[in-house]
DNA sequence: GTCGCACTGTCGGCTAGCCGACAGTGGCAG
DNA sequence: CTGCCACTGTCGGCTAGCCGACAGTGCGAC
């Protein structure tokens, strides 16, 4: 079992974390507990009161909502080294989304309760938490103009790149983990749909496909593809 | 010409606002500098550099973008007494959106720089400015939750909800000066499938349509539909 | 090895919503 | 009052993407 120290180098590489100054980092470590998740395994629902702020060291989370004529919506796939759970840390509001393990995780827990203590003592420190929302928050704009604006094929590539770079916190990855119908649900496509798109980007040399995940050949073309 | 005293209890009719600290509320009205626009000016587009905060307290404006082949995306018509421009604040990167009046309009700025120095003096302030943050990530998030799970008719009533509680900033209203354009364009409906549904609510006896304004007359009805 | 399940691949019919077109109609500027 | 422009109302053809169905395939459990 990997110690705090491994946890560290984890979270160094997402760009958050890693600007951060470092007797706040410091202090989040110190503060931070590990809780495991199985597959499948919910973290939180929506409309549970808030907990505390989570970073997935390993596995991956699914953070998304259920309609009630049983639709599903995707709205991402949490992969280390991400945070998430801060709407609710600033203004104590219940969850927006569910939160289940896809895989086998790891997080990081700072719980909600020492987090507001260690604010209280030091506020500056609002605004760099205050940064993990701008950044979702411009994701999201950028996520509804997508829907609006563009058909499914370059929707799809933009979001197989977003992917790829872990929405801008890592350096892109050439595989990515990821089940066609896990992909349609972000889009807000049918699985039938996304197949053929990805087949057809498969045909143009762009991705490879294999069972359970897409592998980027040709970042450039697939830049070009997202027009 | 109304003074900064008739602002003050316009921007107090806004949740947000009211909400604040008397300390914090002064200082921002001290800081505030008056903007005047007429019909159709720009304010900022995408991609400039950040200016400030916004207050629209008279008039409205129109927040969205335009993709490269022409198509608009119309995010949201902000009224008074609504604050916009925060995300650039935090992180100080560009605009995500085009900013225009729509009608002629009277805002308030807080200037970036003075803005930052006060934030710089008390920064336990910064939890009170990430609020409006969280607030629109969670509308944002709702609304991208809508437009994939929603099909055309209930999205459209739970927009209407919206607008006529300023999003959640004010008491209802029953009428709202909005164009059915302006309406397809934020819930990315072509204008004559918004029209259809219009009519068919108005046929429902559950809104009332007039030249350039809508009056919802069944509130309870409207809250049904958007199921 | 083999069973079962999760995932991929593909077809064809269906329909919600798009889009162009055009005829009203309200409001405002001169 | 008149003319113009922005907005509303409506029709019909079109198509992107949905949806059910089903066959094929990789992988892990036992």
């Amino acid at each position: 079992m990997p110690d705090r120290r491994h946890y560290l180098s984890q979270l160094n590489q997402g760009h958050w974390f890693a600007a951060l100054p470092a007797a706040l980092s410091q202090s989040l470590l110190d503060m931070a507990q590990v809780q495991r998740l199985d597959a499948g395994q919910r973290l939180f629902r929506r409309g549970d009161k808030p907990s505390g702020l989570y970073a997935v060291v390993e596995g991956a989370v699914r953070i998304g909502a259920v309609s009630e004529n049983g639709k599903e919506a995707l709205l991402t796939l949490v992969e280390p080294p991400y945070w998430f759970g801060e709407i609710s840390l600033f203004d104590g509001l219940p969850r927006t989304h569910d939160a289940f393990a896809e895989s086998a995780s790891t997080l990081l827990l700072l719980p909600q309760h020492d987090l507001l203590a260690l604010l209280e003592r030091e506020p500056q420190y609002w605004r760099d938490f205050a940064l993990l929302m701008s950044h979702k928050l411009r994701l999201a704009f950028l996520t509804l103009e997508d829907m609006s604006l563009l058909p499914a094929a370059p929707r799809l590539a933009r979001r197989l790149l977003l992917i790829a770079e872990n929405y801008g916190e890592s350096e892109p990855r050439r595989i990515l983990h990821l089940a066609q119908e896990q992909l349609a649900l972000m889009l807000s496509l049918s699985r039938q749909t996304t197949n053929q798109i990805l087949k057809e980007l498969q045909a143009q040399g762009v991705v490879q496909l294999t069972y359970g995940e897409i592998e980027i050949l040709d970042f450039e073309r697939l830049r070009q593809l997202a027009s």
